[in-house]
DNA sequence: CGTGCGATGTATCGGACCGATACATCGCGG
DNA sequence: CCGCGATGTATCGGTCCGATACATCGCACG
């Protein structure tokens, strides 16, 4: 999982360390807490070793002057090979039933900008069977053996079931709308129409802009 | 929090490893898919050696007829020590950051039958304010950083938005509930009233029936 | 003027947990 | 009688986390 997120993010710019967590904190805040370094730096490691990234020790720019003197520890950059690349792509295509997963799906899910709509649409509707079954797990808990369980445990599962019938009718819009062409945006129940023309259709490929 | 779980599952009657796992994706569905094997059968040798459990093979009733004869690998059948359940108390007691997350909320969550309210209150809270801040962080790259992420990346964020909103929600109709003295169910909006009464003030201490 | 503290930055280690896999027994239907 | 799905115990490799260590930089406060 960290290996694709990592891959993916490192395709928007190269970077370290450091700001490589900061981007993934802010781009899967929404699905899991940090990531730690301790995974951090072993699977990039990893994806140096493998030939998916390459490393190299920051040069001051116009270099030379200031030579070491304390010689300073520099930030080590990472950038994407083209290979790299490549690996990514592979692990879009693949998308099995991993990727359906609490964490799998929102890793996936971040990335659909650079994934084709026939996986995207795939990778909705494995995740949205995988929610129901969920579902169906505790919708039967709750009924059948519902006397076998304290009142806490009961008000968790409740809780729980809810958040799935909500998930389940997020994904039936994703999925209405990725097959109705374009526009990843849900239609917000308040907002009646809203501005919305120019802006969002995505087709595929590249994203945003690189150096600024 | 599979020492925790386990702990807890145990002081409602000895039970085999694969009884075990069932009870605890019955009780846990809400929370996580289902504990593997392969954390388990490690955890339940490690919780014997430490001394909160005890391990015995499984004496076929009334014993000593069909002796060997295919040897009969038996069903592993562990029971909690005094030992343990002081452990589990003392786990409950210690309940600290760690508890606030994701999982770790859940599973203590789940065992709030056992826990006395102050803890409760106190992990509420915990959690709450865990929360909270997950929240403002979505917030802040919602309105913040919004132009930098594609509209996928965008709609995870809003959907996370929404999820902490709602978690909020129900943090607080609990702790108004637990403050006011009893019952762990949130008044659901449809149904009025409803009755109840001499079904759920289930005051700290042991929770169910032993042995059917 | 220094000094301490919070942000930036790289890195390791032990441990928790998962997924795949292996293997053995039991009861039941075809 | 044979296979197959449920029951049941167990290990192995790998991913990821939390704690910890350490070094540099800039700035606010005494």
């Amino acid at each position: 999982m960290l290996e694709f997120a990592i891959l993916g993010l490192l395709q928007e710019a190269p970077m370290h360390g450091y700001e490589l967590r900061k981007e993934l904190t802010a781009k899967l805040g929404a699905i899991r807490a940090a990531i730690s370094y301790g995974s951090l730096y072993p699977t990039l490691r990893r994806l140096q070793a493998a030939g998916w990234i390459t490393e190299a020790a920051e040069t001051p720019a116009t270099a030379e002057e200031v030579p070491a003197l304390t010689s300073r520890r520099g930030r080590v950059v990472y950038t994407i090979t083209a290979e790299g690349k490549e690996r990514f792509a592979q692990l879009i295509a693949q998308a099995g039933p991993e990727t359906y997963d609490d964490t799998g799906f929102g890793v996936h899910f971040a990335f659909f900008a650079r994934t084709d709509q026939a996986t995207r649409l795939r990778i909705l509707e494995g995740r949205r069977r995988k929610i129901e079954e969920r579902r169906e797990g505790l919708r039967d808990v709750l009924g059948r053996a519902a006397e076998r369980l304290d009142a806490y445990t009961l008000e968790l599962q409740r809780h729980g079931l809810d958040a799935c019938e909500r998930e389940v009718r997020w994904l039936e819009e994703l999925i209405a709308n990725e097959r109705s062409g374009r526009a990843p945006t849900v239609p917000q129940p308040g907002t009646a129409g809203g501005r919305r023309d120019n802006d969002s259709p995505p087709p595929p490929g590249e994203s945003r802009k690189e150096r600024p």
